[in-house]
DNA sequence: AACAAAATATGATATTTGTCATACAATTTT
DNA sequence: AAAATTGTATGACAAATATCATATTTTGTT
């Protein structure tokens, strides 16, 4: 679906890289950009496939998760309005290392590589940002790939419902906004479904979460934090 | 210890994003950057330390880790000569987020970060390389963090054991070249160290690899990687 | 060479986590 | 509304891994 917005004061611009642009080049990339609408559970794009440009997140979240030999789903990162995608392998020109999914209804831009390389050769402040970016990913990787060697499974979801409130926040009944299956959550951690529902229903039971149908409530955060 | 070689036929040229630097940045860079020689088991910066820069090295493999809360000590990536360190927090802003410490006695050049900071303004194509690095850097982590979550212990050893024996290859007798301490494998592996010894001993007496000393042999490669 | 210190090895055991089976609940389809 | 499908929950058990104790070997130091 096509759509002919403007993208100066669309919201990726003010959290991206993307704010670098001056007034020319975001009149040429809304020129030579394709709006499109994704529903919740269908793919940007998958593992594997040749993207041959980035997009822009305006609105709705998504996982970026690899399928291990294993036959499980490993989430790597969550994805949300603002942010861009696929810039990593655009640049390593290469197909795509993870799958991008949605989480929930979406509103993303494509963007073409060869709009996108010009501006890195033309606009350095640019290319300055899309590569502090990509650092930021790398120690959010780092981090996290020494979380999965060192923790255990119950300090990660513990880590992650608090991750999950603090980045997206609560519904007004203090549940955690994003909507994320048991599976979703145990691909996150990376652990089996059923140990992930077990802990869950753990916490439950010693207070520190409360759970009512697929709604995870955290009670006392400060007290999840100190019990993991 | 200072010392005055010139950058121009220097091995890091060769392989790292330095290779897009013109004779007169060469130049320009042989006669800020400083030479060190590190000893074997010496830090070249410790997590959380300001770097102000980055640094090439010449010789000598060193490991990059991570202190996690139980204690252990977490390597995220080994790094051989011809390689760069510490871009990722240079280009951040931030302190550094992993320790380099050296496995081998290595040769190292610092280089001060506002001279990079000025290739980067001057020179696109170094820019690229160098996020190009830093791309390929950010697909290995979160390859790894994958494997962290959705691998055994025995398949990340038996991994590893073939990565090094690939990465930094064999002595005449056919043992891995790189010396590792048990308690460092067990650190890339993300176990725990009689974990990895007992494991070690298992493949040993199955045949797939030998121990002799320190030395660990791989005897054969594909049915060690059937065996995982 | 003798000693001390560190690294490697192995056994016993506890804990964590995964797997399989099954039950129950919620959601979707007919 | 009933049936079918999917998601969540829980028990029983097996497997993987960590921990602690203690040898044994290797390495470094005096």
């Amino acid at each position: 679906m096509l759509c002919m917005s403007k993208c100066e004061q669309c919201i990726v611009r003010q959290f991206s890289s993307l704010k670098a642009l001056n007034k020319e080049e975001l009149l040429k990339m809304a020129d030579c950009k394709t709006s499109y609408t994704i529903k919740k559970g269908e793919a940007i794009f998958e593992e594997g496939e040749i993207t041959n440009g980035i997009y822009c997140v305006k609105d709705g979240v998504c996982k970026l998760s690899k399928l291990s030999d294993n036959g499980k789903d490993q989430i790597v990162k969550l994805v949300k309005p603002g942010e861009l995608l696929g810039q990593r392998s655009m640049i390593s020109e290469e197909p795509a290392n993870l799958s991008a999914v949605a989480l929930e209804d979406m509103e993303v831009c494509f963007i073409p590589k060869n709009e996108i390389m010009q501006f890195f050769s033309e606009n350095n402040q640019f290319s300055m940002n899309v590569m502090r970016t990509i650092c930021d990913d790398l120690k959010v990787a780092d981090d996290h790939m020494v979380d999965m060697a060192q923790k255990t499974v119950r300090q990660r979801l513990v880590e992650t419902l608090i991750y999950l409130e603090e980045t997206f926040g609560k519904n007004d009944d203090g549940s955690l906004h994003i909507q994320l299956s048991r599976e979703e959550l145990a691909g996150m951690i990376g652990t089996a479904t059923e140990s992930c529902i077990r802990l869950l229903s753990e916490l439950n039971k010693s207070g520190f979460v409360a759970l009512t149908g697929k709604k995870i409530t955290i009670v006392d955060k400060n007290k999840l934090k100190r019990f993991a």
